[in-house]
DNA sequence: CAGTTGGTTCAAAAAAACTTGAACTAAGTT
DNA sequence: AACTTAGTTCAAGTTTTTTTGAACCAACTG
């Protein structure tokens, strides 16, 4: 792309912008969230974080990634209720610092208790509206049949409920021995 | 809700309108379809072919739903592709008439094939562009850091890979002795 | 072959989701 | 108390996704 040794390398202040294979890995974060039906922006942070050792504050967060005050907080606290990161303060520090949570495993229980859980539990309580409209006394064809759906769609929910904790177990159980941690 | 005993039954036409039970069936499915990312109208239509023993043709799901011809289509063909529902022409008939698959473990199965895979898949590709981006001469401590997170990804990446096969086992794998069938 | 009919396509409209930034709260500091 | 600074909130703006419907294609029909 350039015909110069190096770039566009701003001269003044310590880490003003990311090194080429950070803005690869907060690209695959990116993607990666989005698959699982996340906004950008948390892969983005979530990312970005992920790429360094120190912890980060919230404005390293924005000038870095070049997103908005608003996102940025709204994006840290959305990755803490996930589990994905966490934040302390350094102590004579006014400033929250945040880091990434790298053991996949706790990512996955995070993301299964937040997202997958309570879509089964919304899930319940509309099986449970279904069963309330047939049990009516009218039994008419479409009625029965109406039986017979629910059944059907209690049988998924009870299979769905019992693939979730298998998930968790999976994940993190393998080869614990071969990879130095981090799962 | 009505003080008339059957409240507003249109008097034309065979099956012109959906049960109570049904139009809770196809909500119940519109919100499950939309919380693994895909669009509402395929939870629409997926539903409303699965509350009925008779297949049906695309203009009978417009009518029903009230979607227009262009959704229908394009749902339809998603829900194909996704194996969810299938397709024939009955004899000396030149609409194609659809019907929902109701075995969770294909649904499921489709699924996985249709959107965890390429996920996976576009995973690895851009694994693979990391490792180039890091495999320069150069090694300060910025690089050797890049180097240690690739080592974390591909180990995640790894361990996803192999969950996969286990959630179709998993599914369907249960007591099918109690529930008659359809997993 | 002209007329229907079942179905697909795709540009434009509508809806939904995400981001922004200015106003605000809370907690220091001077 | 007035001034900063860290962070939150939310209405408005932007972007992305989904839906619509009119034009189109292909296969039958008379």
């Amino acid at each position: 792309m350039s015909a110069y040794s190096i770039p566009s390398r701003k001269p003044d202040s310590a880490m003003e912008e990311l090194a080429e294979w950070e803005v690869a890995v907060v690209d695959l974060f990116l993607n990666a969230v989005q698959s699982v039906g996340l906004p950008k922006s948390l892969g983005q942070i979530y990312g970005l974080l992920f790429c360094r050792d120190q912890s980060m504050s919230m404005d390293e967060v924005m000038k870095l990634l070049g997103i908005s005050k608003g996102s940025a907080s709204q994006g840290l606290r959305s990755l803490r209720q996930l589990g994905a990161i966490s934040s302390a303060y350094a102590p004579g520090d006014r400033k929250e610092r945040f880091s990434a949570e790298i053991r996949l495993r706790k990512l996955v229980a995070g993301f299964l208790k937040e997202q997958a859980d309570p879509h089964m539990e919304k899930g319940l309580s509309r099986l449970v509206h279904l069963r309330k409209l047939l049990s009516t006394e009218k039994v008419d064809e479409s009625q029965k049949r109406g039986v017979r759906r629910e059944e059907i769609l209690s049988g998924w929910h009870r299979q769905m409920s019992r693939l979730l904790p298998w998930v968790k177990m999976i994940v993190g159980k393998s080869d614990r021995l071969a990879q130095k941690s981090s799962d």
